[in-house]
DNA sequence: GCCAACGTTGGC
DNA sequence: GCCAACGTTGGC
């Protein structure tokens, strides 16, 4: 079992996007960077849980929490031409992208904002509080997967 | 295999 | 819109 923090520009995919689909579950795609490509193939499994984590916005932050509710399988948008991760070189005989499906969990009361992880001492090392980390999914310890829920849950004074 | 040029990400 | 950081590409 593994915990995750899982970026996505809300401008073109946000938590409430995903909260409008159908059983509140959308296929994550469009990763395009091999080290994801091999933590979701490899490590990722059905029943995790991640961050939903809005970036490239006004407020970045994470957002709620998601789960992971599929195998790893071949992220069929790159093999369309029209979509804007068209990737010639995968096709569905030799895929080289991967993704997951994922569901809605809960959306949190408040935006736990980039700056308030950066306050805390427990949560120094997620890559995602680290200038110029490029990578869209990373893994979240269960120490800090405990703290940003004690967050989301604990009153605004 | 090196590395410069280029593209993308993402906070501000 | 700026720019730092970093991945990718491609010439050699």
């Amino acid at each position: 079992m593994h915990y995750w923090l899982m970026k996505s520009e809300p401008d073109a995919f946000s938590i409430d996007d995903l909260a409008k689909r159908k059983h509140q579950t959308e296929h994550w795609d469009g990763v395009r960077n091999y080290q994801v490509r091999n933590m979701i193939r490899d490590v990722m499994h059905q029943g995790d849980h991640a961050f939903f984590y809005h970036s490239s916005c006004p407020e970045p932050g994470i957002v709620g929490v998601i789960q992971v509710v599929s195998s790893p399988y071949p992220d069929f948008s790159a093999f369309d031409p029209e979509n804007n991760h068209f990737d010639p070189k995968s096709t569905p005989d030799k895929p080289r992208w991967y993704m997951v499906d994922v569901k809605l969990v809960r959306k949190f009361d408040r935006i736990i904002g980039l700056q308030t992880l950066k306050q805390h001492k427990t949560l120094s090392r997620m890559p995602v509080i680290m200038r110029g980390n490029r990578l869209s999914i990373t893994p979240v310890t269960a120490i800090e997967w405990k703290f940003i829920l004690k967050l989301a849950d604990q009153p605004l004074k």
